[in-house]
DNA sequence: CATTACCTGCAA
DNA sequence: TTGCAGGTAATG
């Protein structure tokens, strides 16, 4: 579920809750699987008594900066899904982590298909997680130069690179689909084959699709909750992530659903003309 | 590049 | 029963 919409809401729904508190204990962890770095007796060891100084993220993983230098990071993978609880509300069969804070309330990670993962990292584990991952596109340092030169060179259809975490961090299935039909764009277009002004509609809607889903709170598709245990908004806003067979917001035409790199991927077939359709034999674009 | 695996549940 | 799902890593 959760991409960078999702995950930035529950950031800072999250640090407006736990900022300050004391981890006080593990309450739950039945999906020890789940739990990367470090080994599981350090994991259990490490948590209790530590304090929660800031909460963020990057890319899609959550960040919880805790004191003595570490940093406890949750990827939610699909349905991954966290909230800060009080202390009445009982853990069900999909909650697989809880942590008791200091003021009674509890951390609650969900996660029904078992996907997500935790690392406890100290700062080295930090640098080679970030080392790992491209820029974030709502950085101020990321401008249409710097998408211009990820996609430069790049015979990769632009699709597949956009949901590659080391080109560049936290898009995914549904704000790739809705940036490339903002930015009128085929999913299969190679990335070396946009033009300047083609890269340049399509930061403007990478960054515009990022920052709806943020003020909308994410998108609920089924698992994703904003941190206060309430659904997001986004979905509402959608032009053609699973729309397929609705018309196009701007023409009217039937979107379409197509796999591209064994993701659903949704077109409208007018806005996001086909690559092969008519300047076929590699001259293209 | 495509396929499979990791898991569970829901809709067609 | 089959296919599909917001993600990612591992394998031909």
């Amino acid at each position: 579920m959760p991409e960078l919409p999702e995950v930035e809401t529950v950031a800072r729904n999250l640090a407006g809750q736990v900022v300050d508190r004391r981890i006080q204990s593990i309450e739950k962890l039945d999906w020890e699987r789940m739990v990367e770095v470090p080994d599981l007796a350090d994991f259990r060891a490490l948590l209790p008594g530590r304090q929660i100084l800031e909460v963020g993220r990057r890319a899609k993983w959550l960040l919880l900066r805790l004191d003595a230098g570490w940093t406890l990071t949750l990827h939610l993978r699909m349905s991954g899904n966290i909230s800060v609880q009080v202390a009445t509300v009982e853990p069900n069969i999909h909650t697989h982590f809880v942590l008791a804070l200091d003021d009674g309330r509890r951390i609650f990670f969900e996660d029904q298909r078992k996907f997500g993962r935790i690392r406890l990292l100290d700062s080295s584990g930090m640098a080679a997680l970030d080392a790992c991952l491209g820029p974030e596109p709502l950085s101020a340092a990321f401008d249409v130069a710097a998408l211009a030169a990820l996609l430069a060179n790049r015979p990769t259809r632009i699709k597949p690179l956009l949901l590659d975490q080391k080109i560049i961090a936290g898009l995914g299935n549904i704000y790739v689909d809705e940036a490339l039909w903002h930015a009128r764009l085929h999913p299969l277009r190679p990335a070396k084959s946009l033009h300047h002004d083609e890269i340049a509609h399509l930061y403007h809607a990478i960054r515009h699709v990022l920052e709806q889903g943020i003020r909308n709170k994410g998108s609920t598709l089924r698992n994703y909750r904003d941190g206060y245990g309430e659904p997001g908004q986004n979905q509402a806003y959608f032009s053609v992530y699973r729309r397929q067979g609705q018309p196009c917001p701007r023409c009217g035409t039937p979107i379409e659903r197509m796999l591209v790199a064994q993701r659903g991927t949704h077109v409208c077939p007018t806005c996001q003309p086909d690559s092969d359709a008519s300047l076929a034999f590699g001259k293209g674009w």
